[in-house]
DNA sequence: AAGAAAAATCTGGTTAACCAGTTAGTAGAA
DNA sequence: TTCTACTAACTGGTTAACCAGATTTTTCTT
C-alpha cells in the first residue's frame, strides 16, 4: 500500500517535469496558437523518457484544453496564446489534491446556487427524481439505518434539476472526496439524520412550489452544521 | 475533421456502453464495497471490447471515485454503496458536454465566491502575482492589442489566492472552454476593454486593503455586461 | 492430517511492434 | 522552370506480448 502511494506519486512527479519541459519548448520555440509540437517519438527521446509518459502529460495538457492532438498528423498548441499557457501551466503544476475544507466550502458554494437553479427551471421528471430519493433516504432513517447515500442521491438530483451541466459535473468530481472523508472523520451524527428528513423536505418543498429564495434559505439552514464544522477544523 | 469528430463520439459511446455494463455487472453480482471486479482481460471476452476500451471505462469511473484499480492485484469497488453508484454513474453517463451558458453561469459563481475569499485569504505574494498581471493586461489595452489572455490570468491569480484548491481547479477546467467560446462568438468588446482596466483595478485595490464586500461588488459590476449576455443569448 | 514451501496462475501496468492516414520529398513529364 | 504523380517517411492511435508482484493451487515434509 506504502509503496504504490510512493510509486504513484514518483509518476506525478516526472508527469509534472515533463510537462515543465513541454512548457520550457513551448517558449524556446516561440511556439504560436496552432503551431505542431515535436513527435511524440521525439520527445521521449529528447526527454528521456517513455512514450507513454509523453502521451500521459500531453493528455493532461489536452484536459486541461492547452494541447490538441490530431490523429496521423500530430499534437498541436490550442487556439491560446504563450502568456496564458505559461499561467496555466504553472497553475496546473502547483495544484495540490484537494483538502477536505476545500471541498466543502466548495460543495456549499455550488448547491447554494444549483438549488435555486432547481426552483426555477425544475421539470416534472427533475421533482420525481428528488421525491424518489426523498422518499428514500427518509424510510433508511426511519429504519435506524445509514442513509448517506441517499441524501447524497438527493442532492445530487438537485444539481440535475438546476439544468447546469457544469455545476454538475463539478458536483460529481467532489461527491466522491466528501463521501469517504466523512466515513473518516465521522462527521454524521445519527441524531441529525432524522433533522435531515425535516430539512430534506423543506427543500423539497420550496423547489416544488419554485421559490428560489426559500429553496436558498433552507439548504443554508441544511448546511448549518457543516458550515460550522467546516470553519472549525 | 469531420470523420475524427465522428469516430471520437463513436468511441464515447461504445465507453458509455462499457459504463453501463459494469454498472449492471455490479448489480447483477451484488458486489459491495471492497469487492473485485473480474479482470480487465475477463471483461473484455465478456463485453466483445478490446482491454483497451475496459481500461479506459475503469479510469473513467476511477475518476469518479467509483472503482479503484491496485496494481498486480485487481479493481475494486469503491467504499460507495450498491445505491450511490447506480445514481452517480447514471449522471456520468448522462452527463452531456457543457454549454456556453452553463459555462459562464458556472464561472461567474465561482468568482463572485474566490474574490470574496481572496480578499480575506491572500498573501503578499498573491498580490505581487495580481498586480504583475494587472499590469501586463493595461500595458495591452493601452497599446489597442487584444488583451484576453492577461485578462485571464488576472482572474486565475485571484483564484489562486482564495487559497480554494477545488475552486482554483475548477476555474482552470473551465478557462479553455470560455476562451475559445468568447473567441468564436466575439463577445469581446473593444471599448469594454478599456473599462476593464478600471473594473480590474478596483478589485485589485479591494483584495488589497482586504475588503470581501467591496471586492465581489467589484466584480460583479465587471461581470455585468457578461451577464446580461450570458441570459440573453 | 496439517503446515510450510514451492510452483503455477492471474493481476493491472508497461512496452514495443504494428496500423492506417497524413505529409513531405522526389522524380519525371510538360 | 513548373506542375503533377508517386513514393517514402512520419504521425498519433491501437494492439498483443511482456513484466513484476500478488494470489491461488499444488506438493512435499512432518
Amino acid at each position: 500500500m506504502k509503496l504504490e502511494t510512493l510509486q504513484k506519486m514518483e509518476g506525478l512527479i516526472l508527469q509534472k517535469s515533463i510537462i515543465a519541459k513541454i512548457r520550457d519548448l513551448i517558449n524556446y520555440k516561440n511556439l504560436e496558437p496552432g503551431d505542431k509540437l515535436p513527435s511524440e517519438r521525439m520527445l521521449s527521446e529528447k526527454f528521456g523518457v517513455t512514450r507513454s509518459n509523453i502521451r500521459e502529460a500531453i493528455q493532461k495538457l489536452e484536459f486541461y484544453g492547452i494541447l490538441k492532438s490530431i490523429p496521423q498528423s500530430g499534437t498541436f498548441v490550442a487556439n491560446i496564446g504563450v502568456i496564458a499557457i505559461n499561467g496555466m501551466i504553472e497553475d496546473i503544476l502547483r495544484l495540490e489534491d484537494p483538502d477536505f475544507k476545500s471541498l466543502v466550502e466548495t460543495r456549499i458554494l455550488l448547491e447554494l446556487k444549483t438549488v435555486r437553479l432547481a426552483a426555477l427551471r425544475r421539470t416534472d421528471d427533475d421533482l420525481e427524481k428528488m421525491k424518489a430519493s426523498l422518499d428514500a433516504y427518509t424510510k433508511k432513517v426511519l429504519e435506524g439505518k445509514d442513509a448517506v447515500q441517499e441524501d447524497l442521491l438527493f442532492h445530487l438530483a438537485i444539481a440535475k434539476a438546476s439544468g447546469n451541466s457544469t455545476m454538475n459535473t463539478f458536483m460529481l468530481i467532489i461527491t466522491p472526496g466528501i463521501i469517504t472523508n466523512f466515513e473518516k472523520y465521522h462527521v454524521c451524527d445519527k441524531d441529525l439524520a432524522t433533522k435531515g428528513i425535516q430539512e430534506h423536505q423543506a427543500i423539497y418543498d420550496a423547489i416544488k412550489q419554485q421559490d428560489p429564495k426559500l429553496a436558498k434559505q433552507k439548504m443554508k439552514e441544511h448546511f448549518s452544521v457543516l458550515y460550522q464544522y467546516c470553519y472549525n477544523i
